[in-house]
DNA sequence: AAGTGGTCTAGACCACCGG
DNA sequence: CGGTGGTCTAGACCACTTA
């Protein structure tokens, strides 16, 4: 039925994406409210609001109470991409999946990293866990964490050799939220030998932060190897 | 009102995290369905619904129909980051923006940008621009862009030294689609010059392809000045 | 075939905040 | 103050998929 269809929050929705890219809704301007629209697209208000939700979440519309919907003024397109466990990353390119455990060791951590932790100075020392990510036995991911044993006690009884600390964090911690960082460096020497690579190659690293209701976890920093690329679909 | 509250899309969600979280319901494990949710919250359905999809989005659930509803058994934690124009993104930093446009020629593309932009060999030239982002006076990006003047007609008008090619796509196409790409890579001598930095300096890359309704508009490789770094919070 | 999520409706109340 | 978006309800029909 296309009476139907065209009443459905998708189509309300890119007939609202037609009317901004045509410019009949021009850059910063406001555009009808949901009781106008719903009245116009002959649908109940709920399906309008649907629709309208779903491009401001996408940076196309700037909504307020009161004062309205604008047509972004400034359209940000936004980007997603997923943050896997690094066996499913490698497994995912068809790669046999296997690690290394480097050391493992209580230590107080250097002040950058118990900065970007926001521990305070001078706190309990952490779990430093350096590893190797291989995939079909080369060198995948390079990995230098540090892990809040406070925030996550259990992992100090954990075969880590076994399972990676990315994975028994994974399944045993909640995480809800964090930061990511993603930068190039020139690999030193010690990361270009366990890389395999040339010293100075210029390698992506990850630096990843993860939190548990406010409380830090886990900071790890992931150096990959030469020619890695995080790809995502806009 | 705390029954109220207890009620709201909101509460339900944490509710539901908070059981994932604590394991009453496990990893891979299937849920009651809205309806019985709805029962025992005692809400509507629909408000079941907008908890467990805003969930489902962020990685937590997977819904089907039939099926019902699983918690993830492999949660991907899902990062989303903002592509911003180079302007705004020098301006938020607190420069001053600036930007030099140092080719701009018609020109057959190299047979992987070709490959890229997933146009056919031997197809027609394209709009090859080369320029330079400043900020604060210091280079802040190489840009490298090719644009597919079918899609784009109206760019070979545009005054490109005044606004940049980023700027007026933005402004005058709308973008469904694309891909994107980071990378790092060793600085060759001419983005060394470019970038004012060591030749092999390690850069990141970013690579961006858009698409018009499926139709290839613009493929850009952008170096960033040493240092860079791409963050975002999860 | 039937259970489950996906969506729509018509109406309602409310929070927010601009004029 | 009053208009706007945010949300909730109770009910309904439908699409999909699996048992």
């Amino acid at each position: 039925m296309t009476a139907r269809t065209t009443r459905s929050w998708q189509a309300i929705r890119d007939e609202v994406l037609r009317r901004i890219h045509a410019r009949e809704w021009a850059a910063g301007a406001r555009i009808p409210a949901e009781a106008d629209l719903a009245v116009e697209f002959g649908c109940a208000r709920a399906t309008v609001n649907r629709a309208l939700r779903d491009l401001a979440e996408s940076g196309f519309l700037e909504r307020r109470r009161r004062a309205g919907t604008r047509v972004a003024a400034h359209p940000v397109r936004k980007a997603r991409f997923d943050i896997p466990v690094i066996r499913r990353e490698v497994e995912d390119r068809g790669g046999a999946y296997a690690h290394v455990l480097l050391e493992r060791a209580r230590a107080a951590p250097p002040p950058g990293v118990r900065g970007q932790m926001r521990l305070p100075p001078g706190g309990p020392q952490l779990l430093h866990l350096r590893s190797l990510h291989l995939s079909d036995g080369r060198p995948h991911a390079y990995e230098d964490r540090w892990v809040n044993t406070a925030a996550a006690p259990g992992i100090l009884k954990a075969d880590l050799a076994r399972q990676s600390a990315n994975e028994w964090l994974v399944a045993h911690l909640p995480v809800t939220g964090g930061d990511y960082v993603i930068a190039a460096e020139n690999a030193g020497a010690e990361v270009a030998e366990l890389l395999d690579c040339a010293a100075g190659a210029a390698i992506l690293v990850v630096e990843r932060l993860t939190l548990n209701g406010g409380e830090p976890v886990t900071f790890v920093r992931l150096h990959h190897a030469p020619g890695h690329r995080v790809q995502t679909a806009i």
